[in-house]
DNA sequence: TGCGTATAATAAGTATACTTGTCAATTCCC
DNA sequence: GGGAATTGACAAGTATACTTATTATACGCA
C-alpha cells in the first residue's frame, strides 16, 4: 500500500490540470513582475481588455468579454477598475440603452502603445525552460487544444465575424 | 495602420500567457462539471490538498502549501473550507505551537478514495483536441517548462525530501 | 399593440491567489 | 539565559472567475 501512495503523489504532478495551473501561476507572476518593474499597475486581464478595445473601439461589455474569452460578469469589474484609472470610458449606447459602449481614453491608448511591446517581449520567458523549437511546438499544441475545447469553458472565445 | 491593428489582435491569441489562461479555464471547468455530475462540492485546489494530505498526514499548513505549489495564505482558506465540510482536521503541534497539523478525517479519506480515479480519468479530456502522442508531448513540455520556472512563481513547488 | 422572450448589465455570494502587515511562538546566537 | 531573528498562521485588502438572481431594455410575433 505505501507503494501505491507514493505513486499517487508522483502521478499528481504529471496531470495536465496541475501542470496548466502551475504554468498559469508562473505566467501571471512574470507579467506582474514586469509591470512592477515598469512601475505600472496593470494585470494580464486588464491588458487583454485594453488590447481588444484598441482594435474594436466602442463595443459593449458582452462583446468585449467574448473577444478575450472572459465571463461577462467578470469583465464588468475589470472595466470598473480600468475606468477608475482613467484608461477607458463607458457611455450608454443611444440605440440600445441596455448596452454600455466602452472605449480607450487617450491615456489608455498611450499606455497600451507603451506596454504592448513589453508584453510581447515577456512572452518567451514564460516558457524559459524550453528551446525555441519546443516553445513553438508548445504554442501550437496549446492553440489546438484550446480551440478544440473552446466551448467547454464557462467563457468561450467569441471572435467577431470578419 | 488598419493592417497592424488586425495583426495585433491575431498576435494576442498566439501568446503563451493567453493560451495558458484559456487552458486553465477549460481545465477547471471540466473538473467542476465532473464534480457536479458526481454531486460533489470540491474544487481542484481542494482535491490537490486532500491528495497531498493522504500521502503526508499530519504536516503543517506551510509544508502542505509547498507540496502542491500554493501560497501559504491561500491554503489557510482552503483548509478552512475543507474543515467546515468535515474532510480534514486541524490540531496544534505539541512541539511547535505555532504550527497546525492537518490530517484527513475518515470522511475525507473515503471521499478521496472515491474521487481519485474520477479525477485521473478526466485528465485526458482537458486535452481532448490532441492525439494521444500530442497529449504526451504536451505534458512533457509543460513539465519541463514548469520545472524550469518553478522559482519564478509566487508559490514554488517545494517537494518533501525523500 | 402588447406580451413573452431574449439580452445587457449589475448585485450578491463563493473560491482561488495573491499582497502586506501583525502577532505569537520558537529558535539562534552571543 | 535573554534578546534578535525566524517562522507559522491569521487579518485585511485587491483582483480574477465564476454562480445565481434581479433589473432594465429591446425584440419578435401573434
Amino acid at each position: 500500500m505505501p507503494d501505491s501512495d507514493t505513486h499517487s503523489q508522483t502521478q499528481f504532478h504529471q496531470m495536465p490540470g496541475y501542470l496548466i495551473r502551475r504554468l498559469n501561476q508562473i505566467s501571471t507572476s512574470i507579467f506582474q513582475d514586469r509591470m512592477a518593474a515598469l512601475q505600472l499597475d496593470l494585470t494580464p486581464v486588464q491588458f487583454a481588455a485594453l488590447s481588444a478595445l484598441q482594435v474594436n473601439p466602442g463595443i459593449d461589455q458582452a462583446t468585449l468579454a467574448g473577444l478575450i474569452a472572459y465571463d461577462r460578469v467578470t469583465i464588468g469589474g475589470v472595466i470598473d477598475r480600468l475606468s477608475t484609472k482613467g484608461l477607458v470610458a463607458r457611455s450608454i449606447n443611444a440605440r440600445d440603452r441596455r448596452a454600455r459602449q466602452v472605449s480607450l481614453t487617450p491615456e489608455g491608448n498611450a499606455l497600451l502603445h507603451r506596454i504592448t511591446p513589453e508584453v510581447a517581449a515577456l512572452q518567451p520567458s514564460i516558457l524559459d525552460g524550453l528551446t525555441e523549437a519546443e516553445r513553438a511546438l508548445f504554442i501550437a499544441l496549446a492553440q489546438k487544444a484550446a480551440a478544440a475545447s473552446n466551448d467547454r469553458s464557462r467563457a468561450p472565445l467569441r471572435p467577431r465575424k470578419p
